[in-house]
DNA sequence: CGCCCATTTGACAGCTTTCAAATCGCGTGG
DNA sequence: CCACGCGATTTGAAAGCTGTCAAATGGGCG
């Protein structure tokens, strides 16, 4: 338990922690930003695509995804996000939204304004070392998803999917053991892989009777976890993660 | 003409300059950081997936992309680069590189030293915020890639392609009027829209006879934009451009 | 009980890949 | 100057993966 673990904001410096050393000083700072928190309902825009973008959000809890429509209004998911991340440090600090963030499930946001971002990374070059740090992981797992979509099939694909969110949900402390939440329908599945609905069912069918998993109501339950990830192709390398040991002491 | 535009890295304050303002102290900062100089020949790596990366490169003049291989070995390339655009503060920053940078034609680069890199960000959050946006903006572009191998077919996917590297070497000032370099051969373009080359082929020439473009000697020579604009489902929006007039009188 | 949304299943069409082979362009060496 | 070799481009035919269209089933909620 940390001095800070009572504010509101303590998901975003959890997250942070997991690749950059903060000191207090900076925690403190970064807990004196200025928010509106507020609890939405699955399905919310927390940012529409082509609008100004003049809160910086982020997502306390729950689970939300970043979208764009095609023009012949097809979907397409490019991120999931879950508790600690930033959803639209992209839009907020570029000023126009390129790309819609909406949530999954009902789930607790705070807006932050943008000027207090940018301030704070000012007065505070390490915190704005650790939001460039965790951008270019962010940049990472899209150019994972490139490969996923790019050269691989639907059943790596999915594969693949599912060992990232068990593996982001583990390091966030989200979920523990070989249950992980599952906040996706099948539909939005199909949207997050380039496929269609009918051809996730088909495939996750495929998979579960291949033994990897078993999925119940919003619940994955993973039964074969290696035999997974080579099905998907799935390592952690581009996820960059610190050694756990490397994580404990440096917010001491 | 500018008073740095002698300097090698030059290139590099011209690309930042296309999005951010920054000072002639800035700068001068910037074109004081330490460099090794390199010419090197097409398919050469800046940087291999997995290796440490210890020094931060910077693209002077050439072509060059981003990739990685799938353990069945098909490459995937995730993003195309061109001058002024630093190739790998992704792998530097994080230390272990999670994807290759391998050069497409002959080019320029510097070599920076990654230290001297995050001292330059500490020193100038300016500069630090400069790199976060371009850094956006990459982001923005693999966000666009994504859905074009997700949700547009190979007619799509190449008509895009080709907008997207013509509106860049136009705006980086490399390339104008209806010719444009056209570093790639069909099986790398292949291999940047998930397609193979047989079909990157008989897709190109499908477009060729729409009467889009046509290709001779590593140049493209467009001859209906809007229409391409049109097939590839294109507009500039994510590329995140400042209108020009922002630009002239932002550096003086 | 009825409605609505998500899931499931089937049949068929279409896009893309695979495998193979021919052609072309170009630099090298005879 | 011409023959050769090699990589890139081009083309054909067939197979495979995924999408489309349609309909049935299941579960939750008013």
């Amino acid at each position: 338990m940390q001095a800070w673990d009572s504010s509101p904001l303590a998901p975003m410096i959890d997250k942070l922690a997991i690749r950059s050393s903060l000191s207090n000083v900076e925690i403190y700072a970064f807990l004196s930003l200025p928010y509106r928190l507020a609890s939405v309902n699955p399905g919310a825009f927390l940012v529409r695509d082509g609008h100004p973008a003049v809160d910086c959000c982020a997502l306390l809890s729950g689970f939300a995804h970043r979208s764009k429509i095609t023009k012949d209004g097809s979907r397409q998911i490019f991120s999931l996000h879950l508790r600690g991340d930033f959803v639209d440090v992209q839009n907020s600090l570029l000023g126009v939204a390129d790309h819609n963030v909406q949530t999954l499930t009902r789930s607790d946001v705070a807006f932050i304004p943008r000027q207090a971002v940018t301030d704070l990374i000012i007065q505070h070059p390490p915190i704005g070392q650790a939001l460039l740090h965790d951008t270019l992981v962010d940049a990472a797992i899209l150019r994972e998803a490139i490969i996923n979509l790019g050269r691989r099939n639907a059943y790596q694909r999915i594969a693949h999917r599912i060992c990232e969110m068990a593996t982001r949900l583990e390091t966030a402390g989200v979920c523990k053991g070989p249950c992980y939440d599952w906040p996706m329908t099948q539909e939005e599945l199909g949207d997050a892989t380039g496929l269609t609905s009918v051809h996730v069912n088909r495939t996750l069918r495929t998979l579960r009777t291949d033994g990897f998993f078993e999925i119940a109501d919003c619940l994955i339950t993973i039964l074969d976890w290696s035999g997974l990830q080579a099905a998907g192709d799935f390592t952690t390398g581009y996820l960059h993660l610190r050694p756990l040991s490397d994580r404990v002491d440096q917010v001491a």
